[in-house]
DNA sequence: TACTGGATTCACT
DNA sequence: GTGAATCCAGTAA
């Protein structure tokens, strides 16, 4: 498989995230088919509205992985985006590639379509932590071309707590996939 | 130093 | 459909 070069990232968090659906995460013998993303710019939804001390990694930085802590108990794995600007793309769901027995194994279950269906599924299922915040797309999670998304394959919806947004589509999966989170 | 709530998931009802 | 689990970043003092 041929990797995704970091100037992919440069762009818009909006056109990265529809574009890496199809694409391939990998990290440590696991991996999966991206089939659902959300983008994050600066809206007031967003970690990415205020600049912190976490969130600082967004800003001015593209093709490297975000990830943070959540609900105490899950991850969540973005990769940045915008070159000049800050964004991101949460990778929402994946459908399973390699690795399936191991990963059934950490998300204790045998249900194929309930490994990778969600963000802080995948992270779990592949062993995700913050430990890997701000390494490199490439540097230990890879990222590979793998299919060809056609874009009346591709479903968009609003993101949940956007306010101002009446016609930005800002969440993309693959229309009829059973990967996707509900 | 203390308080609040979250880019979620799961077990219940 | 509702609520619990559970940590830590962000904020205010």
């Amino acid at each position: 498989m041929k990797k995704i070069q970091k100037a992919f990232f440069s762009r818009d968090a909006l056109v990265v995230a529809k574009e890496l659906l199809g694409k391939v995460i990998s990290y440590n013998n696991c991996s999966g088919i991206i089939v659902e993303t959300e983008a994050y710019k600066k809206d007031p939804a967003s970690h990415a509205f205020k600049i912190t001390p976490r969130s600082e990694i967004m800003l001015n930085s593209y093709g490297k992985f975000y990830i943070y802590f959540i609900y105490g108990m899950y991850h969540c794995l973005n990769i940045t985006t915008n070159k000049n600007d800050i964004g991101a793309v949460l990778i929402r769901s994946l459908q399973p590639l390699d690795g399936i027995s191991i990963m059934k194994k950490r998300r204790k279950t045998s249900d194929i379509h309930n490994l990778l269906s969600g963000p802080g599924k995948l992270c779990q299922a592949l062993n995700i932590t913050k430990s890997l915040n701000n390494t490199n797309v490439d540097d230990k999670i890879k990222v590979y071309y793998y299919k060809n998304i056609k874009n009346s394959e591709i479903e968009k919806t609003k993101r949940i707590g956007i306010k101002e947004s009446k016609d930005l589509d800002w969440r993309f999966y693959i229309k009829n996939n059973k990967f996707v989170s509900k």
